[in-house]
DNA sequence: GTTTTGATCCGCT
DNA sequence: GCGGATCAAAACT
């Protein structure tokens, strides 16, 4: 069997990347669907990026990464937030696309209802565990296949052409080779509204008592 | 836990 | 109202 998307998400998370920029994701329920054009995504390829968490091997969490391509990976982390990713690559190579930031372009109000905290429609879906929220994903869909009219599918679009694409270091990442320097592997569609905020070592004072 | 989010403050238009 | 800067708190694996 085949979908459209098998062919892109059957390459490295960081060559399909590219292409994944001004696709939009769908996610259903019983409450309706919302769908996110995608304008930020960060890659993560296996055994040899150290910032993947596929990086030391295979565990219940991560076994999804090792999958073919087409299916979702969702964790959760800093205790409170889930983040979504698209899987990439062939079947073992553990390769995927982090979602970080995109722009809610149907089921608004579902979103809105998801997001209350959202300050402005702009904030539906900026920052990794907003756009996880306004799907409503969580670590139930870890593993699920998208689908074409299934409850998480992907509808592609035209690639933004290369010079509207920046990239840089990924968010989060230390340590020899894992810097965030040697793959720099975060895609994001200049100017865009809906890319998240990145603040670099932001200096926290203690708070003075 | 050096990330993410939300609340808050503040300047801008 | 918008949005940048700053600070504090932290579901559900």
């Amino acid at each position: 069997m085949s979908t459209p998307w098998a062919e892109l998400l059957s390459r490295p998370a960081e060559e399909a990347a590219w292409d994944m920029l001004g696709c939009t994701i769908v996610v259903r329920d019983e409450a309706g669907a919302v769908a996110i054009r995608l304008t930020e995504v960060e890659a993560y390829s296996g055994e040899l990026d150290p910032g993947s968490h596929a990086y030391r091997g295979q565990t219940a969490r991560t076994a999804p990464m090792f999958g073919a391509g087409g299916r979702l990976y969702v964790y959760f982390t800093y205790g409170m937030h889930w983040c979504s990713n698209i899987v990439c690559g062939r079947p073992g190579s553990a390769s995927a696309l982090l979602l970080r930031g995109g722009e809610v372009v149907r089921g608004i109000d579902l979103a809105r209802s998801r997001r209350r905290a959202a300050r402005s429609d702009r904030d539906l879906a900026r920052g990794p565990a907003r756009l996880a929220q306004a799907l409503g994903l969580t670590g139930q869909d870890s593993g699920r296949e998208l689908a074409v009219g299934g409850r998480a599918e992907l509808e592609l679009a035209p690639p933004p052409r290369r010079a509207d694409v920046r990239t840089g270091p990924r968010v989060g990442l230390t340590g020899p080779g894992g810097d965030g320097t040697t793959f720099p592997w975060r895609f994001w569609i200049d100017g865009d509204p809906t890319v998240s905020t990145y603040r670099p070592g932001v200096r926290r004072h203690r708070r003075r008592t």
